[in-house]
DNA sequence: AAACAGGCCTAAA
DNA sequence: TTTAGGCCTGTT
């Protein structure tokens, strides 16, 4: 495992979990690589730089001093009810970057790595991966967290926050809605949202959660990615990209390889034509997120 | 001002 | 089976 030891506390009404001797961990690159588009970077008072923003249901946030991390906002039983998965602390990446690397010779994939090791595939909430990256396509990323934002605020429930404000937590934070709490908002009030054509995919996405015409569970125990990725396309405005995108960051398909035009590029300069991401192996998904971070470059907002 | 942003759908070869 | 346009909206 990556980590040596955790340990929970409290100070001024807030619980936290601190991981200690942390290896492969580096929060600016996993909250600031895309995956995510409801956490930024807050400064406390002290002068601390954290990632902050609702997840499971809370609103944390992640400090890192070097090889420790500390998570305020969470108890002991949240963390190992869903921090600990969510923060892939689960996954063993020293392990996983051997498997990468074992599979491949590719100097621009070695130099990724090298560059961009600490980034973990985040285990997010299905339905909020899902419909965070429908609303995501031929979008930028400024934009979709600000609407992604937005749809939280207009119809998420609240999210735990107490004590949260030197944290950066607003009097109010909510938390991802639920299917059925998007479905009833309607294609109009979605539209209303400034989703533009998105409004009728995530409308139509989030009826058939809520209807169990889709089903989460079935998605997740698909024999084969291809299976998993089929019953996600099934929904209008589910394409290979969004579908992997999920798969990825929401289901914890690790294998998942979505191909977005930063990747389109990076295939064709630095593998070819033939390439294909199943020769990388289980861990494609997260050789992926090297290769994207590193080609695209992000810069902390 | 025109082009583009981490795609997808539809129509047409 | 593959390939162009078009698409809401906002920003540069």
């Amino acid at each position: 495992m990556d980590y040596e030891k955790i340990s929970f506390g409290s100070g001024n009404g807030v619980p936290f979990a601190v991981i200690e001797g942390v290896r492969h961990f580096d929060a600016d690159r996993i909250f600031d690589c895309g995956q995510c588009f409801r956490f930024s970077s807050f400064v406390t008072s002290d002068g601390h730089r954290e990632w902050c923003g609702a997840a499971g249901g809370k609103y944390i946030a992640v400090r890192q001093e070097d090889r420790k991390v500390t998570v305020f906002g969470t108890d002991e039983q949240d963390f190992y009810g869903f921090y600990h998965a969510f923060l892939g602390l689960g996954d063993d990446y020293g392990a996983i970057n051997r498997d990468i690397l074992s599979r491949s010779d590719n100097p621009r994939l070695l130099e990724a790595l090298t560059a961009e090791d600490g980034i973990r595939i985040l285990k997010q909430e299905r339905w909020e991966a899902l419909c965070s990256f429908i609303i995501s396509q031929n979008n930028n990323i400024p934009r979709i967290k600000s609407l992604v934002s937005a749809l939280c605020e207009r119809c998420g429930i609240p999210a735990e926050c107490a004590g949260m404000e030197a944290h950066g937590a607003k009097e109010k934070e909510y938390a991802f809605p639920s299917p059925g709490a998007v479905a009833e908002l309607g294609v109009e009030e979605l539209s209303a949202l400034k989703t533009g054509f998105r409004a009728e995919y995530i409308h139509g996405a989030a009826v058939a959660l809520a209807e169990g015409r889709t089903d989460f569970e079935s998605v997740a125990s698909a024999g084969s990615y291809a299976e998993a990725a089929a019953e996600l396309m099934a929904l209008r405005g589910v394409g290979p990209k969004v579908a992997a995108c999920a798969l990825l960051f929401g289901f914890g398909r690790l294998d998942a390889f979505p191909v977005d035009v930063w990747v389109k590029r990076i295939i064709a300069r630095y593998f070819g034509e033939n390439f294909d991401p199943c020769g990388l192996g289980p861990y494609a998904g997260v050789a992926q997120q090297y290769l994207f971070r590193y080609e695209r470059g992000f810069d902390g907002n």
